[in-house]
DNA sequence: CGATAATGATACGGGTCCGTAACGATCGGG
DNA sequence: CCCGATCGTTACGGACCCGTATCATTATCG
């Protein structure tokens, strides 16, 4: 059964997210950033940087320099990977995972008032 | 009869369109430029910079900047106001409706592809 | 008229991000 | 062992955006 939504009403949700997310002077993450950030909270670990950077289609410093950013904020923080000390693992933390929490109530309850057909 | 959308659906829709725009190379809007492109194309005209200042709650030069972007892009154009010449009018232009259009192809695309309950 | 207000654009100093290229650290096979 | 491959990071030059303050242009109203 899949998540039924018309073009005018998705345009009408990306819209108010938008606006929410602008007039909120705090977290303003790139396109970016807020995909690494929801990959890493949504999919499976552990995450790499090579292993986002292949998801995403861009190069790793572009990788590197989010997580600086990411992890400045709180939102992420890494981890040496102790069996293979190449790697570095990107790991959860309380406020990203808040943070992730308050954009899902964010696009939730936009969509709830956006109202279906 | 409010469009229902449970908060894990709404993460998972907000995450792959944002891997489609951040793999999309050409379309990487900022969200600020993305809240003025919509807001213009899903709002009554006229749109003037003070008024998208006041809607986003940011300063009138982050509107002109962001306009000079989006009209480099061909998504927007300015018009002097013959009216009141202090006023710049923003107006749409085919291709910004092309991208917003494909916009929205994307996030249904996705809620369809992620399913309801 | 002339003074005041309003609008959008610009200057400036500072910050962030980009892509390419190089780097140090680490692992693994011969 | 050692040499190549792999990983993440850093260096660099350039582009973009920010917020504040200021500007030129235009309208309004006494």
């Amino acid at each position: 059964m899949p998540l039924e939504i018309k073009p005018s009403q998705a345009l009408k949700l990306w819209r108010q997210v938008h606006l929410d997310l602008v007039r909120d002077h705090d977290a303003d993450l790139s396109a970016r950033q807020t995909a690494i950030l929801l990959t890493v909270y949504l999919e499976l670990p552990p995450h790499t940087v090579r292993g986002l950077a292949k998801q995403l289609g861009v190069t790793k410093p572009v990788i590197t320099r989010a997580l600086d950013t990411l992890g400045k904020l709180g939102l992420l923080t890494r981890k040496r990977d102790e069996a293979d000390r190449r790697n570095v693992v990107i790991q959860r933390t309380v406020a990203g995972a808040l943070a992730v929490e308050r954009l899902a109530d964010l696009v939730t309850e936009h969509a709830r008032e956006i109202g279906g057909s």
